[in-house]
DNA sequence: CTTGACTCTTACATCGATGTTAGGGTTTAA
DNA sequence: TTAAACCCTAACATCGATGTAAGAGTCAAG
């Protein structure tokens, strides 16, 4: 199939078809006419793609480990695992920073509603 | 004081005062000779931009309320709360993502380590 | 006067997947 | 044959604070 359809199928765009080629994630054949050529089982390789770009994970580390784990279980792929556990340690580490901040704007939030509370009730007096 | 010290007093690095002031942040005199005076309250105010940085906020918002925040208390300035209550929103989604994806990851990394103990079983036999 | 330390402006680079556009071939159905 | 619908490559834009570098002026201490 060509490219069009392929981003019909997968609901990914043609541009985006393109850059995971450009990445080494895909390599469809040529026409002579220049016209990129997908096999239907790139429809599956596509959707595990966007599979692990959900995950956080960049191009540059699927390519890393697709060709494996497209053939094998992930279990099989020593790459995965060290890949999984480091974009664990960063998730985490963005999840504390999140949560500091978070609290730090229901502080100040918790502060302003206070203050003005209290800027109310001088008011009434 | 010139702008190499600000930098210094603030730990703000000289780049960043110059990109303030193009944000509208900072205003510094000129000098004849083109450089920039700045007033030591500007210290505080440098400390200040890098608060609400700090908190996630762009220039773009911080330049919306900062000469108010910096004469006022904050609960003063009608602009700032709004702001605080979109932010807290936008970090609640973020943690939210962030912690879907984490199970996610957690929930394959146990898979691969599940399927290799029974590996390891299996060879045993 | 000279040299080193400052300062100035302008502008490109970063990070990364995706959008968009321009300019130009190809195919297909009417 | 013509027009619509596809496809191609190349390249710029996004988002935003910061780094970095080039080329040039300024100032201060020796």
């Amino acid at each position: 199939m060509k490219i069009g359809e392929l981003a019909k199928r997968t609901g990914v765009s043609i541009r985006s078809l393109r850059y995971y080629e450009q990445q080494g994630l895909l390599v469809p054949l040529r026409h002579d006419n220049g016209y990129r050529e997908y096999s239907p089982f790139v429809v599956d390789q596509v959707r595990t793609i966007q599979l692990y770009l959900n995950l956080g994970l960049s191009t540059e580390q699927i390519a890393g480990f697709l060709q494996c784990v497209l053939k094998n279980k992930e279990a099989f792929c020593d790459e995965v695992l060290p890949i999984y556990q480091q974009k664990l340690k960063e998730i985490d580490a963005q999840i504390q920073l999140l949560s500091h901040i978070k609290q730090n704007l229901i502080d100040r939030i918790d502060s302003i509603l206070l203050e003005r509370t209290h800027q109310s009730e001088e008011e009434r007096k």
